[in-house]
DNA sequence: GTCTATACCGAGATAGAC
DNA sequence: GTCTATCTCGGTATAGAC
């Protein structure tokens, strides 16, 4: 109980702390490349820099260290697209302009960073051994609720006609960030971004055009 | 070479013979619940009820089995899609209607049968470890291939206002199977039939409503 | 006291040998 | 079909270093 108070303290268990943080930086980057029953703990304690048995000290097994990293990663990625959401859905002036532009900049987002791509890979994939790694469903709940709000306002004011917004909000992800995400999950193949801004401007064209209101009245 | 010409002959290599298309089945259940490296090739001889060797001998190693078994399951996956495609998509009389009885029971069939969700996830895990697993995006290219197809069709007939059946195509499926796709792939709560025929239901009327043709003129 | 290094254990894996 | 060789893994224990 030597010096209270100070940042080593509070270390109970997990990141806290440098060796900590280099621990989960080092499980991260060795889960997503190789995925997890390839990930040895030796490798991620050599990776670390850091002996093995401080692995165990500090996350008690290798399956705790799996679900905290990756709990924390997921957590930081929505962060980041809730963010993205916000600077784009704020306030809506063009409605294709301003949903095309937050669409291709969350798809260039996961596009470029391939750990992002490699998160969810491997979140799928593990899913089935590691029930409840996601809250069931919080993820597309996460991103298509920011959505669905901005749907609903616009909607509101008569600028889409849309009656069920979340219904809406997953057709709109649907035709442009899903369609990325399934190009580039198969292969390994990356979609360019030349590819990603055709993808994302074409569904939003098309969902623009499911969801435009009617016109006020007849002309030409 | 005792009994020349028998069935038990022209077994070089693979899954020819009873016995080999045991193990194959075996091994495919196994793969698809456990995933690539959680099973084992002692599981696998168990499992078809033969020796281990038997395995060793039939198919080399286990990388071998699974890319084997994995490529023809995946390939009469892809057949019974064109079937289901060419029984709906053949001669369409009312596009909505046609387009969602086709999309339907393209969803249906994947949502009522585990194996093929387990089937997807599982080439989607271990794309990045085996490079030329599946052809390289030949799998969402037939699938497309035949609704593009039927697009262009329909387009010529002035059904449809699709300018890129391609495109159109990736958006029809976007918006209905891969939605499905996505819900199942990420946590394992299975989506229920009627959940599945909502989806697809609302999906084929927003395809429709993007490229509905435009009125041939002014009414009421 | 905590981290490092290393040796160690039992289980289970692939692959091959009778 | 069994049996064995060899390897790797998760996890622990034992030693010493700052």
């Amino acid at each position: 109980m030597a010096t209270p108070g100070t940042p080593t303290e509070r270390r109970a268990v997990g990141a806290a702390g440098p060796k900590g943080e280099a621990i989960a930086a080092a499980a991260l980057r060795l889960f997503l490349r190789d995925g997890y029953e390839r990930t040895s703990v030796d490798a991620i304690a050599a990776e670390a820099g850091v002996s093995k048995r401080t692995v165990y000290n500090r996350y008690g097994d290798k399956e705790n260290l799996f679900l905290s990293v990756l709990r924390d990663t997921y957590k930081s990625m929505m962060m980041t697209f809730r963010g993205i959401a916000e600077k784009h859905l704020g306030d809506v002036t063009d409605v294709r302009q301003d949903l095309t532009a937050f669409a291709l900049e969350v798809a260039l987002t996961m596009t470029t960073a391939p750990d992002r791509i490699a998160l969810v890979r491997l979140i799928m994939s593990e899913a089935p051994f590691f029930p409840g790694l996601i809250t069931a469903e919080q993820g597309a709940a996460t991103m298509t609720g920011i959505i669905t709000a901005c749907l609903a306002r616009l909607a509101g004011e008569g600028r889409l006609a849309i009656s069920d917004p979340a219904e809406a909000a997953g057709h709109l992800v649907a035709l442009t960030i899903n369609r990325i995400n399934a190009r580039t999950m198969f292969g390994v193949l990356p979609v360019s971004d030349a590819e990603a801004e055709r993808i994302v401007t074409s569904g939003v064209a098309a969902f623009v055009r499911a969801y435009r209101p009617a016109p006020p009245g007849p002309a030409a």
